[in-house]
DNA sequence: AAATTATGTTGTATGTTTGCGACATTAAAC
DNA sequence: GTTTAATGTCGCAAACATACAACATAATTT
């Protein structure tokens, strides 16, 4: 997938650098905070407000389909994106848990 | 830096891709996780926990070092690295604020 | 049915990340 | 002071990601 050792990992950690992956780029977290703000928004105008392409919104709107956190409802000739709210608060929970299993592990004095 | 257009993008979006990417791999998760339950360990050792070499863990540690995650403290020849908890409970809120803003925002109907 | 509009896909160029072997550095052990 | 051990850095190759123009598709409008 990915590259070579990607797979080789525990499929917990696999999963949660997967979906630290979607947000890793700026591009990615600004088309979140826009369908949030904006709800309906016709993917051609994305770009009016970030500063890339269409087609590389097309691009990154499609990695957000893949990893589940936006859905499309076609409707005539536009699309219509939407946030997958279940999604994003399963997201949230996952890294939340992470994190509180390693700082609950951990107990270090330096 | 990282490529063509990520600082054009709000200061905001880019510190929370950038947090995203230090997970963004699963040979990160897992060291992370290592140092969390070994608490003390010699870098040459962390490869023998995990299905990459010695250079290539160090290039991870790396990485985590700049983004503040670990921090570490040499002793003679042995470095001993360690989580900062500090950092990642200030990770763990940023995220946490992100996506509960990019909710709060969010009310629709799809 | 041709033109228009909205979106998606492909090909290509460029940049970035990953992974490793080979070399460099530094400290302890002998 | 030479050897051994622990870690780090460099350079290369392969894989991935990003960005965009050009083309493809598909639904309205004329």
């Amino acid at each position: 997938m990915q590259n070579n050792k990607f797979n080789e990992f525990e499929a917990k950690q696999q999963e949660i650098a997967a979906l630290a992956k979607v947000l890793s780029h700026p591009a990615r977290v600004a088309i979140v905070e826009l369908l949030a703000q904006k709800k309906e928004i016709k993917t051609g105008n994305i770009s009016d407000y970030l500063p890339i392409g269409r087609t590389t919104v097309s691009r990154h709107l499609k990695e957000l389909k893949n990893a589940g956190v936006i859905k499309g409802e076609i409707d005539g000739l536009k699309i219509h994106y939407c946030l997958d709210y279940d999604k994003l608060k399963e997201f949230k929970e996952q890294f939340t848990r992470f994190i509180d299993r390693t700082i609950s592990d951990f107990e270090c004095d330096c």
